[in-house]
DNA sequence: GCCAACGTTGGC
DNA sequence: GCCAACGTTGGC
């Protein structure tokens, strides 16, 4: 099967590419996502060698850099855990609601590529992260979309 | 700080 | 099952 790409999205005073750069093996579970259809592609879709475009939501609005799944979608352990926060009553060990997948860190791009610049490159006038009123935390980035981003951040 | 865009919740 | 109210996200 094809590698798919990814955009993942994340606020940097929760949890940023600096955090990721700090875990051990540089790679951490990619928790805590509570919204259905991101939901269904963490758990159906993104699979183990896809790429992910790591994504500075707030302050920095930038591509910091890209990643790799290096496991593919398992119950979100966090929705079991009572008293911590994504904590799911409803979810259980049989029928897990929510999921998640592993990701490392791979290469930091040189100059992170700002959601300005984004808008500008014509190749990317359809990527979702574009669209008004997308706010899922993950969402599918094409071939040529990824290529755009990933050469102009790594020169 | 504001507000648009949604997703979720709950009354009916 | 409808829909108003509410909460959250995230760009501006």
């Amino acid at each position: 099967m094809a590698i798919k790409y990814w955009l993942m999205k994340s606020d940097p005073d929760t949890y940023g590419w600096d955090d990721l750069a700090a875990e051990k093996r540089q790679t951490t579970c990619w928790d805590g996502v509570r919204n259905y259809q991101a939901r269904n592609m963490l758990r159906d879709e993104i699979r183990e060698g896809d790429g992910v475009l790591f994504y500075h939501s707030q302050t920095d609005k930038a591509v910091l850099g890209t990643a790799r799944v290096v496991r593919s979608g398992y119950p979100d352990p966090t929705q079991f855990k009572s008293g911590v926060k994504g904590f799911d009553p409803a979810s259980t060990r049989a029928e897990p609601r929510w999921y998640a997948v592993d990701i490392r860190r791979e290469k930091a791009f040189q100059t992170p590529i700002t959601l300005a610049r984004m808008k500008e490159i014509p190749g990317l006038r359809e990527m979702g992260l574009l669209r008004r009123g997308n706010r899922l935390s993950v969402m599918p980035v094409t071939a040529s979309e990824w290529k755009l981003v990933v050469r102009e951040g790594l020169v």
